[in-house]
RNA sequence: CGGGGUGUAGCUCAGCCUGGUUAGAGCGCCACGUUUGGGACGUGGAAGUCGUUGGUUCGAAUCCAAUCACCCCGACCA
């Protein structure tokens, strides 16, 4: 058992740091609420970017870049909007430091002052009205990846911090039918993300009134289930109806030869699917790795006593590493700057995903633990009985499973299903602690005995009201995820009023 | 922002109550040696303006005040 990280049933949320500090992901900064993104857990960012990247362009939205200073003015412009954001808000407000009797001072105070963004909805707003005149002008499909700020109270790593980095998507369309697919549309792309790549099941659905977010019609979101039975928001993805384009004057002549105001979009995920992506997956031996935004795929463990070993050893790893990574890698990687002894081959040259060998003088525990902490979905373990069995001992991170394989079916193909397997299994074991998390109550009663005794989600009828909505949170500390799309028609006697409700999901969330 | 807790070496902490030479331990780090198939051991070494500022005092890690940061619980949230 790892002895720098708290078991999760002593103490889950000792547990999550420990997780992050153990495999090197994230670090606090000297300011309180940011943190810095170490180059293990940036990589996962990279992996997110990369495969969400692709997705967006996919279906059309391509991207651009808008500027982290928002006039304040900006943000009044939109009722509902403003009253979600202002609360947390930093605000610039003057342009430069001047020397004061008590050292620096900011100086040149600033007419209007500016707001850091929260969010970009305004800015984009502002220029797509200055965009779009015609019909012809639409669709408008542009994300960006920037960070953000909302300067949050309470924080926690990757799940909560004063600035993430994040993707939001803004489109402008002609109709509202448009939009309302655009919306759903990107909805899609989170959920086979969520599944494909991070190996999260997530639920589809709409947010209550009270939960949708501040300026959109409907909010639509991906929620997960983490292994504490908590719920977490992974995506969200927004039908803004023409309440930014009629703040922010988006209007397009027609085909009908009329004026009229542009419907608009908006949809997001930001780095907090990390600290989801840590939760869904990892144990009390430290990070688990959906394999898909694994940098490092496979850890390849040397294991000799004498030089002579060593040099016996080191020939196979060669042949192994030749097998995985194609011989010009091979010599590439030999030359790489590396900071200690452990050599980095790349097994694949598009996500630069690596293959890395650790030759440090450590003993083959530590070894082990090194890379089980760090989450590295595959090891191999190579010896002198392997080198003489013509093999290697292989180990899956996910849950534990060891075997022997031989040099001769060892291909980048091979690793490439085993991958596979990692991440449909994965998959499979997170799907399966979900159902198993997931019950039904028929009374108000049943709902607080499930909340308070097993967590998890609660799937119910409800009829939508915002002031029972916050009784039942303050009763139970449960909100209303989502109206899962599944179940979206079905109707029946909610849980409080007795009046006709649709089926929801409750969970106390993150 | 409200309540509670904690700040002493990279990490975990002792010392503080009852002020007094040169501030300690374990882990980690560095060197050397013995080791090496799931977290080894020995010897030696480097490393701390005791969170910060101010006050009390001949003298402050220790007493007082303020402030900052972090952790936990609430309100808010991707």
């Amino acid at each position: 058992m790892a002895k720098n990280i708290k078991p999760r049933a002593e103490d889950y949320a000792q547990w999550y740091l420990d997780v992050i500090k153990a495999a090197q992901l994230a670090d606090y900064s000297p300011v309180r609420g940011c943190m810095v993104i170490r180059p293990e857990g940036y990589a996962i960012w990279e992996g997110i970017q990369r495969e969400l990247d692709r997705r967006f362009k996919d279906t059309g939205p391509t991207n651009a870049y808008f500027p982290l200073l928002i006039p304040q003015s900006f943000l009044t412009k939109e009722a509902q909007h403003i009253e979600g954001f202002a609360m947390e808000c930093a605000v610039v407000t003057h342009s430069k430091l001047e020397h004061g009797a008590k050292g620096l001072k900011p100086g040149g105070e600033l007419e209007e002052p500016l707001i850091i963004r929260p969010t970009s909805e305004t800015v984009i707003g502002h220029m797509y009205a200055q965009w779009v005149q015609s019909y012809r002008d639409l669709p408008v499909l542009i994300n960006q990846w920037c960070n953000v700020m909302r300067w949050e109270m309470r924080t926690r790593l990757f799940l909560r911090t004063a600035e993430f980095l994040w993707q939001e998507g803004h489109t402008a369309h002609e109709t509202e039918q448009e939009a309302e697919e655009e919306t759903l549309r990107m909805l899609e792309v989170y959920r086979e993300f969520a599944e494909d790549v991070l190996a999260i099941p997530v639920v589809k659905g709409r947010k209550t009134e009270a939960e949708k977010f501040p300026g959109a019609n409907v909010t639509y979101c991906i929620e997960g289930l983490m292994q504490d039975g908590k719920a977490l928001q992974c995506g969200t993805s927004h039908n803004l109806g023409q309440n930014f384009s009629k703040a922010f004057d988006i209007k397009f002549l027609g085909r009908d030869n009329k004026q009229q105001h542009a419907w608009t979009t908006s949809w997001g995920v930001s780095t907090r699917l990390i600290g989801a992506m840590i939760m869904a997956h990892s144990d009390d031996d430290g990070l688990v790795l959906p394999p898909r935004v694994a940098q490092n795929v496979l850890a390849i463990v040397p294991i000799f006593k004498t030089p002579e070993e060593r040099a016996k050893v080191a020939a196979f790893v060669e042949k192994v590493v030749r097998s995985l990574c194609g011989d010009a890698e091979f010599q590439a990687g030999q030359k790489r700057a590396k900071a200690d002894d452990v050599a980095a081959y790349f097994f694949d040259k598009f996500t630069h995903q690596r293959v890395v060998v650790d030759w440090r003088d450590a003993r083959p525990g530590d070894k082990q633990f090194h890379w089980e902490q760090r989450g590295v979905p595959f090891r191999f373990e190579v010896g002198p009985k392997d080198v003489d069995q013509g093999g290697v001992t292989a180990k899956r991170r996910f849950d534990r499973q060891k075997g022997f394989v031989e040099l001769a079916k060892i291909s980048p193909s091979y690793l490439r299903l085993e991958l596979d397997a990692v991440h449909r299994d994965m998959f499979a074991a997170a799907t399966k602690r979900r159902q198993e998390n997931t019950r039904d109550a028929a009374s108000y009663e049943e709902l607080k005995a499930i909340v308070t005794d097993k967590g998890g989600f609660v799937r119910c009828f409800f009829k939508q009201d915002k002031s029972i909505e916050a009784r039942i949170k303050e009763e139970t500390k449960a909100t209303v995820r989502c109206i899962p799309m599944e179940t979206a028609n079905e109707r029946g006697k909610c849980i409080l009023t007795g009046q006709e409700g649709q089926k929801v999901l409750f969970a106390v969330a993150y």
